[in-house]
DNA sequence: CCAGACGTTGTT
DNA sequence: GTCTGG
DNA sequence: CCAGACGTTGTT
DNA sequence: GTCTGG
């Protein structure tokens, strides 16, 4: 599953990249949750790529309040076809890392960190929707990260991780007119051979830990961290 | 026709 | 909103 | 994903 | 345990 993440890379690389219109002012997210605005593409009715910032967790249309978007925060490459709730426009989550947790008999969940090995910006296969309060008249654009099953990296750590597209697939997915068929081709695990994945500090539990330190490799073999050492600032 | 559901994750 | 069940 | 909350009564 | 919030 894909549950935090990173994106730490500056917009003028984020565009060059992925080619959107827009130049928004986009602070480093070193430790990106669920609730939160994030950044994504969409294809705009000219054509054209177009950023946009998405509350991360879907609510559907027919959703009485913004609560069940908690926990749409992934959706499962193997039932959006058929899932009503998942019948949303395509996007991409612009991302530089992301964050699994690999369970342990006795120690805490050891935290993962997991980037392209050539450090640069990737992109999330994304679900969005837009949901408008009955009250308020106030209107959230939301969205979703697909998952599918772990590469032979992730393995060892998890059994799901998120859908990161080739950059050469991206146009297909987010063309709400290309065949779905292609679309649904596209929702596979990327290649390990892409990724590298490091341990990091359980410092990334909290979410309020949003700094550079929660993305610095952790010395394997080194002593449990006692929470002096947790609280120290870079 | 209306009423009510509609979703994910995890489980080494 | 859209679909299923009654 | 993890962290943290999680409830009732009353209403002179 | 289950749910919500970030």
């Amino acid at each position: 599953m894909c549950g935090r993440y990173s994106l730490t890379t500056p917009v003028e690389a984020l565009r060059r990249v992925f080619g959107f219109l827009e130049q928004p002012n986009l602070a480093p997210g070193y430790n990106l949750a669920p609730t939160q605005g994030v950044a994504a593409l969409r294809l705009g009715a000219d054509g054209e790529r177009h950023f946009a910032r998405l509350r991360w967790g879907l609510v559907p249309a027919w959703a009485k309040d913004l609560s069940i978007g908690a926990r749409m925060i992934n959706a499962r490459a193997e039932s959006v076809a058929e899932k009503p709730a998942f019948r949303s426009r395509r996007c991409l989550v612009l991302a530089d890392g992301f964050y699994e947790w690999r369970k342990r008999e006795t120690a805490p969940k050891q935290p993962y960190r997991v980037t392209r090995e050539d450090g640069g910006p990737f992109g999330f296969a994304g679900l969005w929707e837009s949901w408008t309060d009955k009250g308020s008249g106030e209107t959230v654009e939301t969205c979703t990260i697909v998952t599918t099953e772990a590469n032979e990296l992730l393995t060892p750590i998890h059994h799901r991780m998120p859908v990161i597209l080739a950059p050469e697939d991206v146009a297909a997915w987010l063309d709400a007119a290309a065949s779905p068929e292609a679309a649904q081709a596209l929702l596979r695990p990327c290649p390990a051979a892409v990724l590298v994945a490091y341990p990091v500090s359980t410092r990334v539990n909290k979410v309020a830990n949003d700094d550079p330190g929660v993305i610095e490799p952790l010395e394997e073999g080194a002593p449990e961290e006692t929470p002096k050492a947790q609280g120290r600032l870079l």
